[in-house]
DNA sequence: CGGATGATTCGGTGCTCACCGAAATGTTAT
DNA sequence: ATAACATTTCGGTGAGCACCGAATCATCCG
């Protein structure tokens, strides 16, 4: 069924993006539920998704061919394993985006742990290859107050944050000599406010694991605040108290 | 069904955006269509939309009911007509990423005439509120060459792109003081490269149709270059002869 | 006040598809 | 080799939903 770049060129008249294709991907609940809990970033068997979703394997199967084939989906197959993961970060970023359109759901919460476990995801979690939740936020907020970023419709760096970040020791990504790196911003469904995504959020992603001020955990997106993390945030950003703990979650925008 | 936010915020911990409920609005053909078709950032009825859709009447009513309940779409009841729209520039966007991700179908052309409104789509076209289609993209690259873009992972405006829109009579938008207006990008699905979309795209838009370098179509998404327009695209960009009329389409990048 | 027009409600029909279990395939471990 | 394991194939079932037409409602026009 792959069309290669001569015929797709030729027929380049004659073609329409398929977009009810794609969405009747994740219009399904359990698609839909693999496709979140991807987006940590990571990669999953067929096995440990079948278990997430409560579905059974060979169900789970269905669902993977149908999200390979569509794209949404990379997968490796190694031995009697099959990995998958998200296909890459333009995926994630537009499943992020659409996970701030959606319309929200209860979901019930049947134990004490299962509560924890919501609390801390709400406060600090991975988005594919940055930090989301409360923490992502306020590390948004606060850089945006000291100036480091502006907001002018969107997010974007100012002269003032590239400096910061290569004081942080934070290369510049990209081959552009421009002191701009890539910002973008990532609609968060917790807290319904914009964090900080894209190049720089990853390289601040990557700064803060290597540092040790957050870690993360080995089977769900959460993260952990290091004491060292405390210390290090307190002082580059002068972030509140408060957002440094799972129970901090940010006051609503505009009453 | 409506929880204010009191309610939202209480039960916060225990809510998850429904992406499948959202990708179910556009899991359907027709659906797809009407969404599509308001991405020209108009407003249409239900009858035009059921004509364009080919679809009954009271189909439309329903699929209608759907997508303004599911907050995709804003209606506004005028008499016995009720008009619909695009909820807002982060829908439009969302949708027009969505559709870069999708997979393409092949379109039957039945007539000569189809298949001119076909080339003329690809040549230039609103998206949103802003340009897409061959000219965008031409636009975005010209652009790029001449240093007023910068390709860094995305696309970033550069200092001399400020200095450039402001000569050119275009404000800088948004509250910021900093010369940095907003710049997105926007994945084009005719060309499959990144054509300029945010506030800087749309101003560029807005200063293109009030100078009449370009006209809309009333009917439909279609862009016409103007003589003025073509004058003007050659002189400010340098922007290529065949760049400037309909049968012009870039070449593949990357062989 | 009618008659035309745009939109809606409702009942019924047909198709698609998510799901499971049982059996099969292929891979690793003993 | 044999056993344990991860995944896949296949047939069958049930539910959801896109669609239409006919009737109805509401609005605009002569």
């Amino acid at each position: 069924m792959y069309m290669n770049r001569w015929d797709a060129d030729q027929e380049s008249l004659a073609e329409t993006p398929d977009l009810a294709a794609l969405a009747a991907l994740l219009a399904d609940r359990t698609r839909a539920a693999i496709c979140m809990a991807l987006l940590d970033g990571g990669t999953w068997t067929a096995g440990e998704l079948a278990e997430y979703a409560s579905v059974a394997p060979s169900t789970t199967t269905e669902h993977l061919n149908l999200l390979v084939s569509g794209g949404l989906l990379a997968e490796e197959r190694r031995g009697r394993r099959r990995y998958v993961r998200l296909a890459g970060p333009d995926t994630a970023e537009t499943l992020e985006n659409l996970a701030g359109l959606a319309p929200y759901r209860p979901v019930p919460i049947r134990s004490l742990a299962e509560a924890n476990q919501r609390r801390a995801l709400h406060h600090a979690r991975t988005c594919y290859d940055h930090i989301a939740g409360a923490l992502g936020v306020a590390l948004a907020e606060a850089m945006t107050e000291r100036g480091l970023l502006a907001r002018d419709y969107g997010l974007v760096l100012t002269a003032a944050g590239a400096q910061w970040l290569t004081a942080l020791g934070i290369p510049d990504t990209g081959p552009s000599a421009a002191h701009r790196a890539h910002v973008r911003t990532c609609f968060d469904w917790t807290v319904r406010r914009q964090h900080l995504s894209g190049a720089v959020g990853a390289a601040l992603y990557r700064h803060a694991v290597d540092r040790a001020w957050i870690v993360k955990s080995p089977t769900t997106r959460i993260l952990g605040v290091t004491a060292a993390g405390r210390t290090a945030f307190r002082d580059c950003l002068g972030l509140p108290e408060e957002a440094l703990f799972p129970s901090f979650t940010p006051a609503a925008p505009r009453g």
